[in-house]
DNA sequence: CTAAATGCAAAACCTTTGCCTCAAA
DNA sequence: TTTGAGGCAAAGGTTTTGCATTTAG
């Protein structure tokens, strides 16, 4: 509705990277000098609400947020902090049976996985799973 | 070594819920209430250095611990807060697969599923996966 | 015009740290 | 005694909130 909300929920949705809340709020401020802090977590939390965006907890103490849609798991490279994605429906199927098998309907989650590049595999730095 | 981190070790072990900090360390006062907070902070983190305990984030905000040892994984009843714990080899394997489909060493992973228990479980309160 | 959103600054939370004291080996 | 651990309180980092002001509809 407001300037401030279009531009941080258009900020986020073009970032290809995990920005955290400083970060959105640091690209945002190029855009409009005037946003505050306060804005950016206001805006997040609606957004989130909204399911526009999702928020992402890599471990590191802080909020990152990305544009909501395929919903995506994430696999932190120790070494680096890149974040790469994949999608795994075999994954996703596990999850949901699990929940089931334990009684429950599966209402969301949280995974990540936390890896060491494989020698082998240096020289390729877009490796992918299944997507 | 010091009878403080004796106490906050062993309390850690009897726990069968997972404690946060202030958790620890109410109930440490209780054994100890000369006990301090940062030696709170202090010893687990150490703990979980040397293997001891773990670190678990279910999302709110504040470090849990649990003994360490058998790793397994946690659903969260949205409902209830409550965490209950299952262990999948199926998962393990999918996990370590897909790091590697990747390119990557698996050196540690996150899950955890929400979920909201189903109307025909609502009688079994400790229904189980596979453990 | 009216209600909602923003900015600013203060506060709330969890966690870490400096420094001096105390305790273990 | 000597080194490491603990207590206390202050500081750090992230996120939330109160309140007056501005903006959208």
């Amino acid at each position: 509705m407001t300037s401030q909300r279009m531009v941080i929920a258009q900020l986020i949705h073009d970032s290809d990277d995990h920005p955290d809340v400083d970060t959105i709020y640091r690209r945002a401020s190029e855009i409009d000098s005037s946003i505050s802090l306060a804005t950016i977590y206001r805006t997040v939390a609606i957004l989130e609400e909204a399911g526009v965006v999702e928020k992402l907890d890599i471990g590191d103490g802080r909020a990152r947020y990305e544009a909501a849609g395929e919903h995506h798991e994430h696999l932190v490279d120790v070494d680096t902090g890149d974040i790469h994605e994949f999608h795994h429906l075999e994954l996703e199927a596990l999850k949901e049976r699990i929940a089931n098998e334990m009684g429950f309907e599966l209402v969301g989650h949280r995974l990540e996985l936390y890896g060491r590049r494989l020698a082998s595999s240096k020289t390729s730095k877009d490796t992918k799973a299944q997507d």
